[in-house]
DNA sequence: GCATAATTCAACCGCATGGTTGACTATCAA
DNA sequence: TTGATAGTCAACCATGCGGTTGAATTATGC
C-alpha cells in the first residue's frame, strides 16, 4: 500500500467521487463526527460510513474513535501528497519540458521517501 | 458537460487509474499517435484507444486525425483547471481556512466561467 | 484497384463500486 | 437494566469500468 503508484490510484480515486469531494470540503471547516458528516446528504448513513472508509484508505482524512463517536478530520498529510503531483502538470509549461520532469522526478522521490 | 462538478468527475477518475497517468507522462515529452501510445503497454490497441477518449472526454489530452493517424496531445489549459482544485487543498493550512476558503470559491467561479 | 496499416466500433466478460436494508455491536443515559 | 444512540457489518443489487476479440472504417502505397 506503500508503493506511490496505488497511492495515487487511491487518492484519485476516492476524489473522484462528488459525494466524497463534499465530505472534505465540509471537514475543511471542522472535524465531524459521522452522523453529522451524513446528515445533509440523502443517502443512508451506511453509505457515508463506506465514503468516509475510502477517503481515510486513501490517507486523505483520519477517523479517530472515542466512545460511541466516530470523529473525522481532514488528513493535511495526505492532502499535500496528493497535490505535489497535480501541482506538477499544473505548472506544466510547453517550453520547459525538461524542467518538469526534473520536478516530476523529484517529487515522486520525496513520496516514495514519505511513504509509510 | 459544463458543471464544474461533473468535469471534477471525470478528471479525477481519469487520473485515478495508472494506465492513463503514464500515457499523460509520455504524452508530456512528445505529441504521439495512437500506435504509439499503445506500443509500451502490454493491453490491446484497443484498451488504449479507450484510454486516450477517457482522457479526451476529461479534457486532459487532444486528439486531431490527420489522414489514417489520430495525433494526440497534452491539453495544458486542461490540466490548469485540474490542478486549480488540488492546489487549493495542497495550500490549505489548519490556521487558515477562512483564506483557503476564500481560494476555494474563486477557483470554482473561474472554473465556472471557463468551462465551454 | 487492392492489400495493408491505423483506429474505432460492438459485443461480451469479470470485477469493482455505490447504493440499499436489516442485523449487529458498543456506548451512553435514565 | 433497559432503552436509545452511533456506527459498522453483511448480503444483495444495478451499474460502470477495464479488458478482450473480431469486424468495420478509412487512408495510404504499390
Amino acid at each position: 500500500m506503500s508503493d506511490p503508484e496505488q497511492r495515487l490510484d487511491q487518492i484519485f480515486s476516492a476524489l473522484a467521487d462528488p459525494t466524497r469531494r463534499r465530505i472534505l470540503a465540509m471537514l475543511l471547516e471542522d472535524d465531524m463526527a459521522v452522523s453529522d458528516v451524513a446528515a445533509p446528504f440523502e443517502v443512508s448513513l451506511a453509505a457515508v460510513s463506506k465514503h468516509l472508509v475510502v477517503l481515510a484508505g486513501a490517507g486523505l482524512i483520519r477517523q479517530e474513535r472515542r466512545g460511541r463517536i466516530t470523529w473525522c478530520q481532514i488528513d493535511p498529510e495526505g492532502l499535500r501528497h496528493a497535490s505535489i503531483w497535480m501541482q506538477g502538470f499544473g505548472q506544466f509549461d510547453p517550453v520547459d519540458l525538461d524542467d518538469f520532469e526534473r520536478f516530476l522526478a523529484r517529487s515522486l522521490a520525496d513520496e516514495d521517501q514519505a511513504a509509510d
